[in-house]
DNA sequence: CTCCAGGGATGAT
DNA sequence: ATCATCCATGGA
């Protein structure tokens, strides 16, 4: 199989993150999704094991598919200059040597902005739940290793859905607001591709225009699929993560003092050190002791 | 500024 | 089987 060298990088670890909700665990490796290439993954220390689809219509001229997949991992940020640019404080310290190979991944953009809308009020299963079911109504079904997975519908696709179809695919109060976005961007009116010329503040403006869209998931749409590794997405969890190892004892702090605080400490990286300050959160989280052990 | 809808998996009892 | 918990956005 061919294979591809992928340094400072764990493939299990980046696509546990939580920034991408469709990759299911086959055998020793992962199926999916990039773009429309169905894509078989599997690690071996320092060697990435790529195959893509045995296509049926024999592809036409296409990049290598090692290069699709070290774009889409972004195995070329420098992560060890990345993390050495981090402030040296213990909080992100402790949270950067737990995620040590976590990348910050160039995903597609639409779908990106597609499952973040419906990300809002979801946990992680539910959202795997949701992509899987858009992508089985609406994506178009592709073989891989044995196994079958489904492309991320386009807009143009999800703007032809009726709002009970997306209701159906456990989508609830988001249909609507996937649908209508989803027109916006079919009909032109939002250009996603095109926004990635501008700077951060532009983008993020025009993102929280989009219907379903607040700052939390403008802010992750911009840190996944537009490489603004300076978005720092503020979900509870972050927002838990600072107010105990940066303001343990201040009571009144606004979301807007957490947000400034967050862009003025972690910097030009503060994407990075969200996602690893997220990640060690959660894996480490509190369990509650159940009486008999208590 | 505050309050609240909303809903299905998840884990505890 | 029942019950509490988790959660971003948008609108009142």
């Amino acid at each position: 199989m061919p294979t591809l060298a992928c340094d400072e990088f764990d493939l299990e670890l980046t696509l546990d993150s939580g920034q991408t909700f469709h990759w299911q665990s086959l055998g020793a490796g992962f199926v999916g999704t990039i773009g429309d290439r169905a894509v078989y993954l599997e690690q071996r220390g320092a060697d990435l094991k790529v195959r893509g689809a045995e296509t049926s219509p024999p592809a036409r001229k296409t990049r290598p598919l090692a290069e699709v997949v070290a774009r889409y991992f972004a195995l070329d940020h420098p992560l060890a200059e990345i993390c050495a640019s981090l402030p040296d404080d213990p909080a992100i310290q402790t949270a950067a040597a737990f995620c040590r190979g976590l990348r910050i991944m160039r995903q597609p953009r639409w779908e990106c902005l597609a499952t973040f809308i419906t990300s809002s009020m979801k946990q992680v299963a539910h959202i795997r739940q949701m992509s899987l079911a858009l992508r089985q109504c609406f994506g178009r079904k592709l073989g891989i290793n044995g196994a079958h997975v489904y492309a991320f519908p386009s807009a143009v696709n999800l703007a032809r859905a009726t709002e009970k179809e997306l209701i159906n695919c456990g989508l609830g109060y988001r249909a609507k607001n996937l649908l209508a976005t989803a027109r916006r961007v079919a009909g032109g009116e939002a250009d996603v591709e095109g926004w990635a010329a501008l700077g951060d503040e532009d983008l993020r403006a025009r993102l929280c225009e989009l219907p379903g869209v607040g700052p939390k998931v403008a802010n992750c749409v911009m840190l996944f699929a537009y490489e603004r590794l300076r978005a720092f997405p503020i979900d509870v969890w972050i927002e838990r993560v600072l107010r105990q190892h940066y303001f343990p004892r201040r009571r009144r702090l606004t979301t807007a003092q957490l947000r400034d605080f967050a862009a003025r400490h972690f910097g030009e990286h503060g994407g990075y050190a969200q996602q690893y300050l997220f990640h060690h959160a959660r894996k480490t989280r509190p369990r509650r002791l159940s009486p008999r052990t208590r």
